[in-house]
DNA sequence: AAGTGGTCTAGACCACTCC
DNA sequence: GAGTGGTCTAGACCACTTA
């Protein structure tokens, strides 16, 4: 048997979305506290604390102090987006990862990447230009600016042998980053490292990232027509 | 004063990811146990504990029973995206908010539409299109299928006064779900729902729902060029 | 001022796995 | 079999908010 029992937290937490989602609380509805939940469960109001907190993560409760919680209006339901390694990303769909590097230079950040990762317009930053393969198909296109001076050891490393996106995963860690998704037509350079037609509709992938506060990179990841990220709701 | 303590659960959070961070654990490491962490930061054994289920709902450490917990190879970081009505989508914007609805028919599900809903090729099933508008322009086009037999009250109701796409999120509960992002050319009736050239790229949200198994919609959204969804990492 | 959620504790038992 | 994480409890105090 793997029931689960009514007074854990997933059963409370289970009850509490039936409630919800057959509107036995309506939205917008004030919900009983924790202390007389605990007491109808016949639990602790630990646990049902941990279940309603679950909840309000999911996006389907709010919870204030004094107020006491309510069935949110509108659910603004959350999704994890799991972000792996390219070459994880690959090899799980079953192919074979190779990548190759297209470009490595040292140039000026151009102003969108300057502002996105809050540095001074003009800063000189090493620019990295890659494709990443799966079973010898253009998998994804890889475009990215590295704040060198923040990443030790990094002159060292051969990128022909490890592909910069894992390195970095593995050596640069970040504190906080952000990520945007886009549609995009596909520039000539992209096009040219994805093998498709310029103006093609790829996904973009754009990932900035810091080190308490320090920026370490931007990065462009372009993804050619028939690639989906899917996720849970 | 904004001090963390240490010893509460966000303070040895912030501790056991800057020994991460910092590589004083190094990726694929054992960590300490819960308990002589606990000892250590001279607090409970449960906040410890939260601190580290909180990390590994990040995916920056695995935890196993008796193997203990270890710092994950490739960190494999998770990004929770928010999923709003595309009403409040479109004011959070600061633009004002309207919807047309284009069609409305009862027809055969397409042949994909059936299979990510997991019903019978040939099933009949509600077919919706429709604009959302900001500021008079288009902001999304919606394409819907919708087994109106799981949504009472269904056939009541003015689409032209409420957006399907909000009427759902308050009437038609849904227990599990999935979201597929991508990428494409917009087809000729996107196009013209958009007020664009046909082959544009646009960005794509499918979302399928099941209220315990039970089908209730499928929904394509294309955004034009431009659109962007953006999350912390 | 008072009531709600947020957190912490010390202890306990259980479930899972690795040895 | 033994050691780790997973969960639960009963109680306590605190923080925040609103009445």
């Amino acid at each position: 048997m793997n029931e689960i029992a009514i007074n854990s937290w997933a059963g409370v937490r289970a009850e509490l979305l039936r409630r919800i989602t057959e509107r036995i609380w309506k939205p917008g509805e004030t919900i009983p506290g924790e202390e007389q939940l605990a007491r109808e469960f016949g639990c602790a109001r630990a646990t049902v604390n941990r279940a309603m907190r679950e909840l309000a993560e999911a996006g389907l409760i709010e919870r204030r102090r004094r107020a006491g919680s309510r069935v949110r209006v509108s659910p603004d339901r959350r999704a994890v987006l799991r972000i792996p390694v390219i070459r994880l990303e690959v090899e799980g769909r079953g192919l074979g990862y190779r990548h190759r590097l297209i470009e490595q230079e040292t140039a000026m950040a151009p102003l969108a990447v300057a502002a996105r990762l809050g540095i001074e317009p003009g800063s000189r930053l090493t620019h990295l230009r890659a494709v990443h393969l799966g079973d010898g198909r253009p998998f994804a296109c890889e475009d990215r600016w590295l704040n060198a001076a923040a990443v030790p050891d990094f002159s060292q490393v051969d990128f022909n042998a490890i592909s910069i996106n894992e390195w970095l995963v593995l050596n640069a860690p970040f504190t906080e980053g952000d990520i945007t998704l886009s549609a995009a037509a596909a520039g000539p350079r992209e096009a040219e490292c994805l093998g498709i037609a310029a103006g093609a509709p790829v996904f973009v992938v754009e990932r900035t990232t810091w080190n308490r506060g320090e920026p370490i990179t931007a990065v462009r990841l372009t993804y050619p027509p028939g690639y989906s990220m899917t996720t849970r709701l």
